[in-house]
RNA sequence: GGGGGCGUAGCUCAGUCGGUAGAGCAGCGGCCUUUUAAGCCGUAGGUCGAAGGUUCGAGCCCUUCCGCCCCUACCA
């Protein structure tokens, strides 16, 4: 890891220390904010102001250096000049680019008209040994984007400003709830049992207790236990974790959102999602409602379209009962699913899946899901085949998720049951008795909603893939033994005389 | 899990048919008081992801492995 840079930035630091200079000194002046110098700025000329940032590029003519300082607000010229700093000028190559130092100075222009701090004391407040990326590029490389998200941060201002519109929408989010008289809650995350979705668990153990653990795949059935116990309005912001393949749209640890509404339906629910992505645009977006996403556009402006999901599946397969196995599976060797040990209602399910999902451009509520794949949804009077649930769908991904909650304890746990049956790995092989007893207890009608925060923050920024919104996305870790040596290699050599196992340890 | 692609200096990238390892930026030594990817002169910097193999000779061809990206599958 020592290159040559590196080395010679150290060396700087062993300078500036004989010189008596603390090169991590505890504090420096802290400054004002640079865009709050730059607002306004035709009045502030001659004004005497600090900023403190990284240092960029330093762009050196001799007896003057010019060099755009960052903070979190934006990035401002510093003109050095060698008359004006008596102190700082021989020493002026020992602070140098990516430094972080604290600039005090009078402000004006240059001939060019840029507004520029011209320096007068200069102070280190944090010696870096290692430069920044290239400074027109900034760092490429996605992996050292994602492994050292440090670098990429202040690399890139448009991952910067990312992670920014994610901050401002969680914070809009909580805003919306709020206004609407909901409260928010924390709910365990170590759990002993695992539910409220279909995904497979991380699991993990107590040593104290002596009990395994589940990492939640979902908040949902504590949530609806606060439904019972008379809290009305609660949602939760929270990490859950499944155990499941990584992608573009899939991290295993990711956010979510999710809200219960007492005394209200699955109807209700629409128009607070509605009205949710109007808040969202108007704060986070001011005021448009256009999306970029892809390559393609999308509008936010609700109301949503709205198709029912059988409507959807016939549309898509003409000729096939979704209720009917037989002409499911037949539909399902047609388009190649795998169809062995897997149960009637989610085959059907798949075939929706690979037939209609990735076509809904959205953004596009569908509605009415059939009970066998919705075990926590209150069926619909009309037709107890379906339930009262709609997801959100937007570029063919799944956005949102909600449906009128199912409060009927008997059939709920009949359905837990027939779950238990099926066992799969994305089913707890028991039944969540507790949930059952607090159903028992009696549970309002309730509307619940659940929204993956990371794709809403994909779609508000733009973002392909949901590394580029996970500020420390899942990697591989990288093992420094296994990294220089073929096992088999070294296990081969181990075995002739050990000589290249010896030399790949190192 | 399946398919495709990538890995060369701190960073961004070239590297032809298998024939001495390259550029720009950053660095170092200089010149320069109004630059904006500053410019100019000079200079240093390499486990070509790793290990094997083929070959007189491998960054390049073959095998295995490691890591990342994309598509696909499972999921949200």
């Amino acid at each position: 890891m020592t290159d040559g840079i590196h080395k010679d930035r150290l060396d700087k630091l062993e300078a500036l220390r004989a010189d008596g200079q603390d090169p991590f000194p505890p504090r420096v002046p802290r400054g004002t904010p640079v865009a709050e110098l730059l607002d306004g700025f035709d009045d502030r000329h001659g004004e005497v102001a600090t900023v403190a940032g990284r240092l960029g590029v330093v762009r050196d003519f001799g007896k003057l250096r010019f060099a755009h300082l960052t903070d979190r607000s934006g990035s401002l010229q510093i003109g050095f000049q060698r008359d004006r700093l008596p102190d700082f000028w021989p020493t002026r190559k020992r602070i140098e680019s990516n430094d972080l130092v604290s600039i005090k100075g009078e402000l004006g222009v240059t001939k060019k008209g840029e507004p520029t701090l011209w320096a007068s004391e200069v102070t280190l407040a944090g010696k870096a040994l290692r430069p920044a990326p290239e400074k027109w590029h900034g760092l490429v490389d996605t992996e050292q984007r994602y492994r050292m998200r440090y670098v990429d941060l202040f690399a890139n201002p448009e991952v910067r400003r990312d992670f920014m519109t994610r901050s401002r929408i969680v914070r809009e989010v909580r805003a919306y709830f709020d206004s609407l008289d909901y409260l928010e809650v924390e709910t365990p995350m170590l759990q002993p049992l695992f539910g409220g979705a279909a995904a497979r668990p991380f699991t993990t153990h107590h040593n104290a207790l002596d009990m395994p653990l589940f990492l939640r795949i979902a908040p949902e059935l504590y949530l609806k236990r606060l439904i019972v116990g008379g809290m009305e309005r609660v949602y939760e912001i929270g990490r859950v974790f499944r155990n499941e393949g990584i992608s573009t749209r899939h991290n295993p640890e990711f956010t979510m959102l999710e809200s219960y509404e007492a005394w209200a339906d699955y109807r209700d629910i629409m128009a607070r999602v509605e009205g949710l992505f109007a808040h969202l645009c108007k704060t986070v977006l001011d005021g448009r409602t256009k999306v970029t996403f892809r390559d393609q556009e999308y509008d936010l402006a609700p109301p949503f379209q709205k198709q029912a999901y059988l409507d959807l599946f016939a549309e898509h397969n003409p000729g096939v009962d979704w209720f009917d196995v037989d002409s499911v599976t037949r539909r399902a060797k047609e388009l190649n699913l795998p169809i062995d040990g897997i149960e009637a209602g989610k085959l059907a399910n798949d075939v929706f899946e690979a037939t209609v999902e990735d076509q809904l451009t959205g953004p596009v509520f569908v509605y009415d899901y059939p009970v066998a794949i919705s075990p926590l949804a209150k069926r619909k009077p009309e037709d107890p085949r379906v339930t009262e649930r709609f997801e959100l769908f937007l570029a063919g991904m799944e956005l949102g998720n909600a449906f009128s909650e199912l409060n009927d304890p008997i059939d709920q746990e009949q359905r837990f049951l027939a779950q238990v049956d099926d066992k799969d790995d994305e089913t707890p092989g028991e039944v969540d008795i507790d949930y059952v007893t607090a159903l028992e207890y009696g549970m309002p009608p309730a509307g619940g909603l659940g929204i993956g925060i990371d794709r809403l923050c994909m779609l508000f920024s733009g973002s392909a893939s949901i590394r580029d919104v996970v500020l420390f996305p899942l990697l591989r870790r990288i093992d420094p033994a296994a990294a220089s040596a073929d096992p088999d290699a070294a296990a081969d050599a181990t075995n002739d005389n050990g000589g290249a196992a010896n030399e790949s340890s190192q």
